[in-house]
Formats: C-alpha cells, structure tokens, sequence
DNA sequence: CTTTGTATTAACAAAATTGTTAGTCTAATC
DNA sequence: GATTAGACTAACAATTTTGTTAATACAAAG
C-alpha cells in the first residue's frame, strides 16, 4: 500500500514539478501536456488521468504560487522590535532575497496572473488584506519617527510600490538589464548583491532627514 | 492605381494593426491568425497572402518595436544645455511618459523578446552602443558636478537601471499595483502623476548632498 | 483464489490551427 | 477588346494538440 501511494504520489508530484516548469518557461499558451508528461517521465494520457485537464493543472499551480505572494509579505515584515530603519532594511532584503530564489516567479505573475481578470481577483482577495495590514502599520510607524524628527514624513504606498518595483524589475528583465548594462559589475551573482545594497540604499535615503 | 494600391496598403496595415494587438494581448502562442484576421476584418488567407507566416508576421511586430527603445533612450537623453538636475527630471519624465503612452510594450518586451535568445541578441546590438554613450555621458557630468561639490557621485549604471525599473513596472503590474494600493490615491491616470513625481523625487534624492 | 480498485498504457477521436491552392474579380496596360 | 498582374475568396489539406477509452497489470482485501 505504502509503495503504490508512493509511486501515485511521486508521478502526481512529477508531473507537478515538470508542469511548474513548462509553464512558467512558456507559458500557459505556449505549454504542451505531451511535453511536460514527457519531461515528467510519464505517459501523455498520466497527466489527464491526474489533473483531468490542462486547465485544471494550470490552475493547481497559479493557486500555489499566489499563496506564495502573501507569505512572502508577511515574512518580509519582521521584528517589530527593531527600529525603523533597521525594520525596513531587512524587509527590503527578505524581498529581495525571496525573489532572488524564485526568479522565474514574477515573470509568470505579470504574465500568465494579471492577464486573467478572475486570477487578478483572487490575488486581490489573497493580498489586500495583508497588504493594507502591513501599510498601516508601516505608515503609523513613520510617523511615530517623523513626529520625532527621526525620519522624513513619507507615504507607506509610495514606498511600498518604490520598493517592489526596485527589487523586482531588474529580475523580469534580466536578459538585457545585465547583459546590457549590469555586467560591468562582474557576473551576475555580484550583479544582484549590488543591486541588494543599492535598493536598500535608494529606499533609507527617502527616509533621511536632510 | 491609387485606389488599388491604398487598398492593397489598407488591408496590410489592418492586418499589422490587428496583429500587434492580439501578439501584445495574447503574445506569440496565445495568439490565432484566424483571430487576427477577423479582428482586420479580412479572410484568414489574406494574413498568409501578405505575411506568409504567422512567424514573420510576428517578426514584423518585433522588430518595429525594439527600434522604439532605442530611440526613447535617445529622445530622453534631453538638452545637453540644462544643468544635471533638470536633465535628469526631464529623462525620468520622457521616459514615463513613453511607457505611459506604451502600456502593454514593456509586458510584450520581457514576455515575448527576452525568453528569446535571438532576440536579445538583436534587442542587445540596437541598444547597448546607445545605452553606453549616454552611461558615460551621464557619469562624466555626475563627476564634474561631485567635483564642485554640487552633489553626490553615484554610479550612472545603477541610476538608470533605478530610474527603468521605477518607471516601467507599476505599469506591468498595474492591475495589482493599482488594484490593491494605487486605487486610494485617485483614478488611475492620477495615480500615475503621483508615481511620476515620486519617481523623479526618489532619484534626484540620491543625487542631493546631505 | 477471486474480487476490487487504482495506476498505467496504447491507440484513437475530436477539435483547433496553420498553411495551401485553384480559381475569381478588377483595374490597368497593350 | 484581350491580356496581365495583383488582391482576394472558399474550400481544403496537414499538422498539432487536447482529451478519451478500452484494455492491462497488480497489489490489497475479502
């Protein structure tokens, strides 16, 4: 019993990981079921007997990967024990880092998520609560600093969408962003560490009082 | 003659026009000559008559718009005249601007250009001669203003990959930027002036000496 | 040992999609 | 007026791709 489960789960998972593959290289148009069975080692007819329909497939994997998105939020948070600046630091930087591991992951959103009107939704749904969690809260504590002097008055959204644009983007377009420009910094992991101080540089300096 | 040819002229550029928005819409494998041919409102043979294949058809598409990034690069560059504070704001502008009047581009660039070695390789050759003539034009005039004292030296690399990033990806996000933050701050074409002026304070921030 | 349920396969069916072709229409040219 | 060339159409061919199904293997349960 324990090794048929086994095998069942291992080809379900197999077809999974090759599907997660297939898709977010090429897309939801793009990806063939022959394909990703034949990656996964199984027959063409073991992914329609698993996940019934491409469809369905694809969906198992966009519901997966969206869960992702508000986890990493959360995590990105941090000890609100630290100070200020320190706090958003090491948000920055778990940002960062996280998509530094998934690097294939905001490509696959923009396309394959924000295309679909429905998907968009459930993000909405997944994510804004957190979200509005996390600004609030960000926003109360800067002005707790501004009202201080310790920090610049500054806007929570703003910063928040400043920070997601500056980590992300040089990732969706790293094809050109390094191989056009970011190679003069050595290769591409030295690349990324410089791009992580610069951000968080780019991001405190908002902050600073002049 | 005229007529002939007008018409002949018309049908061609329906079909270009109807193609560039399925390929941006769908890109390259969601997109269906039936559906393009329909949208010129000719028969699906006319696409194969004028076009041959659905691949130089795309080509054509591609091809076009990777010549429109070269030159926003160049029309950014601005008046060499200005002093470097307001050159920059106005690049910064100039560039958000373009996207601003180019949404789905930036989506259709990393999507459908950058997953294609070819492509990046062409998208390469257009743009880096350019893009390195402005780096050091930019970073010679950041180091004679930090010679005098006037602001900080950054490296114009970073600056502009900054400036690219803040600008373009609001824009690629936008249904989940906008959707989940952007909204409290207006109807969406308010909320792009306020990122606009964010994004040239933010980085005119990094140039200002403490 | 038979039954039952699940995993698996090979072959097939159905639909969608790209591309072709033979022939028509029309306007200019001889 | 006949001819020619390009624009155009309808029907069809070829291929690809998704999904189904009938049959098989095999382990566990009765």
């Amino acid at each position: 019993m324990d090794k048929e489960q086994n095998q069942s789960q291992d080809t379900e998972t197999k077809i999974l990981q090759a599907a997660e593959k297939e898709f977010f290289e090429k897309g939801y148009a793009g990806a063939r079921t022959a394909s990703i069975a034949e990656a996964a080692g199984v027959t063409h007819a073991m992914l329609h007997y698993y996940f019934r329909t491409k469809d369905k497939l694809f969906e198992r994997i966009v519901s997966e990967k969206i869960n992702m998105l508000a986890d990493i939020l959360l995590s990105a948070v941090g000890d609100a024990n630290l100070p200020l600046e320190e706090r958003i630091r090491q948000g920055i930087e778990r940002h960062f880092d996280f998509i530094s591991t998934n690097r294939d992951l905001p490509r696959f959103i923009v396309n394959e998520v924000l295309s679909r009107p429905e998907q968009v939704d459930t993000m909405k749904r997944n994510v804004q609560s957190v979200v509005n969690e996390v600004l609030d809260n960000l926003q109360q504590e800067i002005d707790e600093y501004a009202a201080k002097g310790l920090c610049r008055r500054v806007d929570a959204r703003m910063l928040l969408i400043d920070i997601v644009s500056l980590n992300v983007f040089p990732f969706m377009a790293a094809p050109i962003v390094y191989g056009a420009i970011g190679s003069a910094y050595g290769d591409y992991e030295e690349f990324l560490k410089r791009r992580k101080r610069e951000n968080v540089k780019t991001i405190l300096e908002k902050l600073k009082i002049n």
